[in-house]
DNA sequence: ACGTTAGATTACCGGAAGATCATCATTGAT
DNA sequence: ATCAATGATGATCTTCCGGTAATCTAACGT
């Protein structure tokens, strides 16, 4: 019921395995080990990512998925429109009829208030913030890649030395 | 995502359309046609909340459904236990694995307290209430079945004369 | 008793989300 | 050119929710 769908879930825990845009690709294969995504979904999952232009994929040799976006512009708000699209934003509460413009049901203020401070708060929420937050064992994960420590307290800068290259 | 399931909306419809205990049964037939909610489906759920002890129905001659409680007393978050259940209260919102006592996600607190905010209102929320919310057409059909105007303002009581008189 | 009038129950259909498997297609290395 | 690495894709499966249809069964009037 309530809670965002359980592959935007996925999208946060995938991305947080994921380097800065100019880093080094990182495997699917590998993203899927570490998270426990089945790898299959998670390709999938990464596919729309890139359409949506939060990721970029590549196929063969030394082929991989990064970041196409500073991990501090991509937004919680980003990963579930991506995924869930915007639809559910519209929805009464309780699922009623007329309730609308012209007949808003009892909590229908309530509601749209509710939801805009929801919805604020994935604006808000970055995928550094998310990485910062220590999801135990993704540090492991990111330092077996080369990722750097997130900073406590101040955006998740990625190497200078590997912003501006190209993907190879 | 969000919103309660539409069965619980379904409810909030079907049980508009009752009396309050000690009144005349309606006929789950009746509230089918009325709500636009299919009659085998509407009967499924008027028994899961009869098991609940939201209402009474009694099958056969002059057989139908009854609150069980005034409508004063049934609450949103009543229907919505019954219905969907406890357990999506419980998950994170982004369905992260280690999200807990432990390690809170970044939105933990925020999810906890909005949460929080929601099941107030469902609790604080009526049948009442919503009968008082004019639901388009509703009028009539109580109208048609016997049933009082919500008196503005005030507590939709029922009439003495049936309060106490038995199911018949 | 019996038959009619209800609700209750059982079995099944259909779509969406999540998941799996096998296979295809692209890319870089040689 | 070829091959191996790697993401993309299509078919299929499962589960859950919403919905349908057929049938069973309790309650009352006669």
């Amino acid at each position: 019921m309530l809670p965002l769908s359980q592959t935007t879930g996925y999208a946060v825990r995938a991305l947080q395995c994921l380097q800065e845009p100019g880093g080094h690709p990182v495997l699917v294969e590998e993203v899927a080990e570490y998270t426990g995504i089945p790898r299959s979904y998670l390709s999938k999952l990464i596919h729309k990512l890139a359409k949506k232009g939060l990721v970029v994929a590549r196929r063969g040799h030394h082929g991989g998925v990064v970041l196409a976006r500073p991990s501090t512009e991509i937004t919680l708000e980003d990963l579930s429109d991506a995924i869930d699209g915007v639809a559910w934003r519209k929805r009464c509460l309780m699922g009623l009829l007329g309730c609308g413009g012209a007949a808003p049901c009892v909590l229908h203020e309530f509601w749209q208030e509710t939801l805009e401070q929801i919805l604020a708060r994935l604006r808000s929420v970055t995928l550094a913030d998310l990485v910062e937050n220590h999801d135990p064992g993704v540090d492991r994960f990111r330092a077996n890649h080369g990722l750097a420590e997130p900073a406590s307290g101040l955006p998740s800068a990625h190497p200078s030395s590997l912003v501006e290259a190209s993907i190879h």
